[in-house]
DNA sequence: ACTGAGTCGTTGAACTTTCTACTACACTCG
DNA sequence: CGAGTGTAGTAGAAAGTTCAACGACTCAGT
């Protein structure tokens, strides 16, 4: 085991543990290059942007997450399983980290009229407030690390790539 | 308030707020519509390559990460430091894994031998074995929800795009 | 109406990650 | 040498997330 390759483990780790399960059908070196440059970008884009999403007005990508999803419904309003399968959090999540927004003031629940099981959550003005503050400062980051590095054909590019593997990923667990 | 758009507030939040910072370079709509099918396609991707690897074998993406980077270095070792680095982690982090890591046999820990402060991490071969284990159902993973479900040229764009994105951060924050 | 299955949201415990402080060692420079 | 500064790793507390169980309600079938 003197290798020294990839991420998937076609060549180091089927080669170093000798027998693998046969018909695995790895990546290949460009694929798995591709892959992982994916991953390793990704994951220092995301937590440059919370960084500095933090430092600037106090706010994770997650409660910024939330603001926005309410400033764009009707009333500043949404149920909470709405929220949550919107943005892809258990309402479990969401139960506390809402809890935790309401006690900072920025958003609001009450009982659902329609349905006595609902609540519904709304973004307060002080909660609007806030993310119109810090709106502009975390537009300034996605330009910064993400939009502005790439051009207009690369940008496309990614964002219908991620549409269709969304897509493909819902259409699998609605059945 | 009664529009109902994007993300990233130039319209929403700028225009529901009355006056919001002047020069603020909003997204424009097709930007906002990649960038969000970006952030949203990801997250899902993610967390459901995360909990396919949980459900196979047992191990959190984040473990398999530092199995995989142990795995490539020679003699399965790297010191904390650099497994750390390698994989994006603040040492705190990574030291907590390592721990419970070591607790369930995968890893090994000693002193470093020329430097006395550093500690060297070592894959055992039952960690490399599960390792062995997991890596194709993995693999499978990332085939049916990102390779095979974009065309080559699609993949290549992606890998290239975040390439760029990465590369451009590490030259900012090595000044 | 009544029952049984299913959904909504919450709760508290277990677990993971982050934050802050700390010890120990390395390196540089006078 | 030895004082000061910086780096490696750890430890415990705080903050956030997941998990399993629950009470309350809805809805379809009878």
């Amino acid at each position: 085991m003197d290798r020294d390759e990839h991420d998937e483990g076609s060549a180091t780790v089927a080669t170093g543990a000798g027998t693998t399960e046969q018909g695995t059908r790895w990546l290949s070196a460009e694929q798995q290059r591709h892959w992982r440059a994916f991953r390793d970008g990704v994951a220092l884009l995301l937590e440059t942007l919370g960084r500095e999403l933090d430092e600037q007005c106090g706010l994770s990508l997650h409660e910024y997450e939330v603001m926005v999803r309410l400033s764009e419904a009707p009333g500043r309003t949404l149920r909470m399983s709405e929220l949550a399968s919107g943005i892809g959090h258990s309402r479990s999540r969401l139960t506390h980290t809402i809890a935790r927004m309401e006690q900072a003031g920025l958003v609001g629940r009450r009982a659902c009229r329609s349905d006595l099981r609902g609540v519904e959550c709304t973004l307060t003005d002080a909660g609007f407030q806030r993310l119109v503050d810090a709106a502009p400062g975390h537009v300034a980051s996605v330009r910064a690390h993400l939009v502005d590095v790439l051009t207009d054909e690369q940008l496309a590019a990614v964002g219908d790539a991620m549409a269709v593997v969304e897509t493909r990923l819902r259409e699998a667990s609605d059945h």
